[in-house]
DNA sequence: CCTTCGAAGTTGTCATTGACAACATAAAAG
DNA sequence: CTTTTATGTTGTCAATGACAACTTCGAAGG
């Protein structure tokens, strides 16, 4: 009689996550509520819990692996442009904007506050492992002759917060859908163009 | 026998404002709670809504203060530093960063996503009022000899995302706690130079 | 095999919150 | 004075996160 098709869902992790995603992409982040995701899925309004004890230790999960997909996101573009350093690190700062903007659930989980202070170790091994990949990178760069004279942590910085804020400000853009993809993807180039140069030639 | 000192508290509406700032400032904007406020403030569950429909409202009302703050703190800054085109554009670089660190709960505000989307009368003038305090800057910069040849658009959008990337980055760094004001100052004022110099000299 | 034990789901409950409605009072306008 | 209107108040509801206690499935070891 009950057919029990199932009493474990048997995926329920990774189906909140997908889930998680895809309404952080078109409502929000704060829109996301737990009992929702439950709804969504057809189990009962405590089985998130199972996997994660808190709305925030699902929202670190997230940015986890958003951190990693990025990552190789990140490693994929610069191999994609070749071996000059300067190049790799400019296709890095396009490719941040290009991710941001197709991903925008793991990138607003990576930044969001409540993500920030909450510290778990596998979300700390990505963003460490994250944060090499771009140090690396504009070590490189400033090698081959990018602003030699400033000091590496400076331009980490100033480079990360000018991909970081205009990721943020074309998102926003975007929302009001003015803007096709294709010129979205020229403003990044333009943008990151201002922070360095698109070759080792044009320096 | 009932001693009603005030039965209308007389002041609500800024004392709300007033109060959501030091909460935000200090527990980030997630935490803010209408109820939490009423009760902070001594008034019953249900005041604030006379002075705030929801608590977007609310937020908004602070970004619209926060803009024009921003935008005063702007002027004041380039005033400060005379009347050197670029360097007056350098100066509302710094000064974005040095205002987000000061006022975090403006800042955040201003650029809470729950808030982009709430478009008021008031909001919307403060809005376009710094965005054109910010873009007649640059635009004198350019005719000064700033990148003459960029399209003043992505100088605007390139300038704006540094000094916003920048911001969110060194409040995240200064809740870890290990950089001085004036070591905050100091980088801010390093980041900024790589998207305009300090003056017309050194173009 | 079969049994037991742990992982994964379920129901039930609580305190907190935002939102709203109905009511009360102070203060200003007439 | 009296009437209106802004401002607070109490009461209530539905949604949510968090937790506790119970159930069921499946796998691991005797």
């Amino acid at each position: 009689m009950g057919v029990h098709v199932t009493y474990h869902h048997g995926n329920l992790r990774k189906e909140l996550l997908d889930r998680a995603a895809i309404v952080i992409a078109d409502q929000g982040i704060d829109a996301l509520s737990l009992r929702a995701l439950a709804r969504d899925l057809g189990v009962s309004h405590a089985a998130p819990s199972r996997h994660f004890k808190d709305r925030a230790t699902l929202l670190a999960a997230l940015a986890t692996e958003g951190h990693q997909r990025l990552t190789d996101a990140l490693n994929t573009a610069a191999d994609a442009v070749g071996d000059d350093p300067v190049a790799r690190y400019n296709a890095l700062g396009c490719e941040v904007i290009r991710f941001a903007l197709r991903n925008p659930a793991y990138f607003s989980a990576i930044h969001h506050p409540e993500v920030q202070r909450h510290s778990a170790r596998a979300l700390e091994e990505a963003r460490v492992a994250y944060g090499e990949t771009v140090r690396a990178a504009a070590a490189a760069a400033q090698a081959a002759g990018w602003h030699p004279d400033e000091d590496l942590e400076t331009l980490v910085i100033f480079s990360s917060a000018t991909a970081l804020g205009a990721a943020n400000m074309l998102i926003d853009d975007h929302a009001d859908a003015h803007l096709t993809e294709a010129e979205l993807n020229d403003l990044a180039a333009k943008i990151i163009r201002r922070v360095i140069p698109a070759s080792t030639k044009e320096l």
